[in-house]
Order: structure tokens, then sequence, then C-alpha cells
DNA sequence: TCGTTATCCGTACGATGTACGAGAATAGCC
DNA sequence: GGCTATTCTCGTACATCGTACGGATAACGA
């Protein structure tokens, strides 16, 4: 990337991006849409990863040539961003409020943590990410009448939404890497070789005592729940 | 990155990172040495960020030709790995033992955020990582010390650290993120128009009303303390 | 019809990670 | 002291990346 980069980074603005009015009168008709090539983009990643997602590849997948892009966003982090608002057009936003709002608040982690688990690419694109688009606002919108009864504040609300995200990602990318670790299995064995050959150096108690009595090993799943039901049950209307 | 990747990802092997014997007593002897190399990278990327540390530019910092580094680690990824357990050496390991598990375990996450903010490339370069090197190992350490009161089994005890360390990276993340937009005025006045904005649009009422009652501004540092409190005092130890 | 304004995209540039292999330096063995 | 094996050094080269530039193409308002 040429881009020299000098300022504090002035990242996406997203007046332009979302609010930027749709004018153009005159001129060539747009051959393909913002919303097939964010699709492309999206199914890229989906298969085969982030880092598979390139300007040239995305094009050639809706059959335009590279510099066609740029006619439909300004650069490649704002595809990004259109990537990451697309998939969150997967999220239900209907609230069925039950009364019980630290459950139903649980039910959004649940969802958010299975929506990232669908597109693995996530928790990375998702990292540093500050405004949301208008399928993130939506699913907001959920999250804060959700969180309606606590009686919090606007910016707490808004934090505890933040903060409860971060938490997800945060957890599925490790998910994720230890999944990914399982599926080469000479690599956990290379790991196990280290960890065991570390814990039998003397100067690890501690790691020695908990390799040898591991326990009963934990699915994600239960370890994912375990930490958010202390996360939210800890939550107080203060 | 002209590599494939095809087959699953298979990473750095910490066998031969860390444990590799240091045998070679024949041929021309190292003009530099993986420390100074490791320290220059680290030193990049506090003053420029991770995207500034690039083999080429960590070459020149040392004063070496840019494929000397590959006498020192094999590839890019290796090299982050060095970065990350190079800095973690910074982290105290000494327990002291007050009776308060639960006040020293939060004492070890306000270790990591501060670490985290004094290295804000951190995060990211975390993210996905999963083997400890020497110096992460000495830290894990001390937690495992700390957690050896609750009577966690061993996979408890390792995931409860993970976990820790994953939400706290999440946090610091996700407090850069909000700094750096801080320091360009231009870009939160275009993100407070945004999401006004939609406010107004009258399909976001939740937005609307949160914003309009925003209550007391959050400092990062207490919101962080928060959910961290939330988070540990839910800890329990069946 | 003609000028204005978009979109389309071939070409090109500067960076990047790193494969290759020729040189230079060191150590053990005769 | 010379030979040889081994290791480090790094110039060159290549594929690939994001994207600036500008000409060609197409659609509208006049």
């Amino acid at each position: 990337m040429p881009r020299t980069e000098e300022a504090g980074t002035p990242g996406v603005d997203p007046e332009q991006l979302w609010l930027g009015s749709t004018k153009p009168r005159r001129g060539r008709k747009p051959t393909y849409s913002r919303e097939a090539i964010t699709a492309a983009a999206v199914a890229l990643a989906d298969a085969e990863g982030l880092e598979a997602v390139t300007i040239r590849k995305v094009a050639a997948a809706v059959g335009a040539g590279a510099m066609s892009l740029y006619s439909y966003a300004p650069d490649k982090e704002t595809l990004l961003e259109l990537m990451v608002d697309h998939v969150s057009g997967e999220l239900p936003t209907a609230n069925t409020p039950t009364g019980d709002w630290r459950a139903e608040l649980k039910a959004i982690a649940h969802l958010q943590r299975a929506h990232m688990l669908r597109h693995p690419w996530l928790p990375a694109a998702l990292a540093g990410r500050r405004i949301p688009g208008p399928n993130t606002l939506a699913f907001l919108e959920r999250a804060l009448a959700t969180l309606r009864p606590t009686g919090l504040d606007g910016a707490a609300k808004l934090e505890v939404f933040a903060q409860l995200t971060a938490f997800v990602a945060g957890h599925v990318a490790h998910e994720i890497a230890g999944a990914a670790a399982l599926q080469s299995p000479d690599r956990i064995a290379a790991e196990v070789r280290y960890l065991t050959a570390v814990a039998a150096d003397g100067r690890h108690p501690e790691l020695a005592e908990a390799l040898a009595a591991p326990g009963r090993p934990l699915t994600p799943e239960a370890t994912f729940t375990r930490f958010l039901n202390r996360l939210i049950d800890g939550l107080d209307t203060d």
C-alpha cells in the first residue's frame, strides 16, 4: 500500500459512506452494484479467509476489471466496512421482551457468537471498527431495547453493547484459533511436546501441576456460556 | 506474500522456536542477534504501528540487509511471535499472595491493560496466537499461582487466563480505536453528525433516546474496572 | 447533436514477503 | 597451513498487493 498514512488515520467517513446521496442522474450506468461486490467479497472471505479478499479477486468474482471496484468503494478499507455491515444483515433484529433482560442479553451474545463462527473472519475485521452501518445499527437497536429495563443511561447502554461485542469477538477468535490448530495433528503434537518439555524443566511448577491435573476437557460452547453468564449476571442497574 | 497457504496454516512451531538447540559450532559467526532484531521490530511497532513492521525496515534499523533476517527467524509470522514474547518480559512475574485471589487477579488484568496500552499493537498481534513463549509462560505461571486457592482444575485455570487475556485485549483494542478517533476533530464531528442523522430518522428510537440522555461520560479506565470486576467477582470455584 | 458526467478498465508504480544462489567468514581435520 | 564443510550475508528477482492515472465508453440534459 503506497499510501503514506502520515496523519492520524482519517479512516472511513461514515457520513459519506452510509448517508451519501445517490444523485448521479447523468453518465454511464453502473454495470455492477455495491451489493453484488460486497456479497462476492463476503463469499470469498467465508471460503478462503480474509487474506484472500483482494481487490483483483473480488473484481474477478463479479466479472469486473480490478479498477472498476473503485467506482463502488473508495478503498479496500471501505470494502471491509461494507462486508461487516452486509453480514450483520443476517442478525435477527426482532426483540421479544420476556421480562428477563439478562436472559435476552445472553441470547443476543449467543447470536453474535454463532454469527462470528459462520463468518470466521469477522472478529479480525471487527477489530478497531467504531461506527456501525445500517444493519449493525438495527441490531444495536435491539440490544438497546433489551437494556431498557436496566435503567442505565445512554452512554452506559452503548458501552455494555460494545464490551459485549468485544468479549464475544475475543472469545470466538480464540475458539477459531484452537479449532484451526486441531485440524493439524502434528501441530498439536508439537504443542504438547513443547508444553510438557517446559513443564518438566522445574521452573514452571504451576504449569506442571495444571497439565498433570487437567480435569474434564472443556467444550468452547460451555466455556463461552460460563464466562458470558458471569459477565451478564454481574451487570447491575446502578 | 507469494506463499500459497493451501494446507491448514501450519503456523509457527514452538518446539523449533523456543527449544531449538544453539549448536552451530562451525560456520560464519552471526553479525546480529535475535534479541537486537526483535527489539528493533518492537521499537518500530511502538513508534509507527504494526503495519510499519516490514522485513526491510527492521533490517535497516539494525543495519542489516533485508534477507539477513531470515537467518534469525524463518518468516515474518515468527518475528511477530518473538515480538510478543519480547515485550511480555516487561510484565512482573513475582506473585505476592494476599489471601484475596480475586484482588490479585484484578491486579494482573490491570497490569495487562497497562502493558497493552504501552504497546498498542499488542492486541492485534495477540489475536489467534496460541502458544506462549518463555516470558509469557513466566507470567502465566504467576496467574496460575494466583488461581491456586480457587481449587479449579488445570484446564479451567488455563481457560480463565486465556479468557481474561482475550477480554483485556478486546477492551484495549476498543479503547485504542476510540482514543485514535479523538485525535482527529473532524472525524469525530463526522461521526456525531452521522449518528444524530440516524437517530433523527425515526427508525431508531432507542438510539435516539440513548444519545439524548447520555449520562456522565465514562472514562476507559472506569469502564474497564467495572466490567473486569463483574467478570472476576462472578468467578466461582466450583 | 453535442458537451458533461459517470463508469469501465489496461497499464504502471511502489511496496511487500521471500526463494535463490553467489560470496564471505569461521571451525575442525589432515 | 591448507581443505572442506558449514554457516551467515545480502543483491537480485518474482509474484502479488493496493491503487494513481488517463483514455475509452456510455448515458443523460440541453
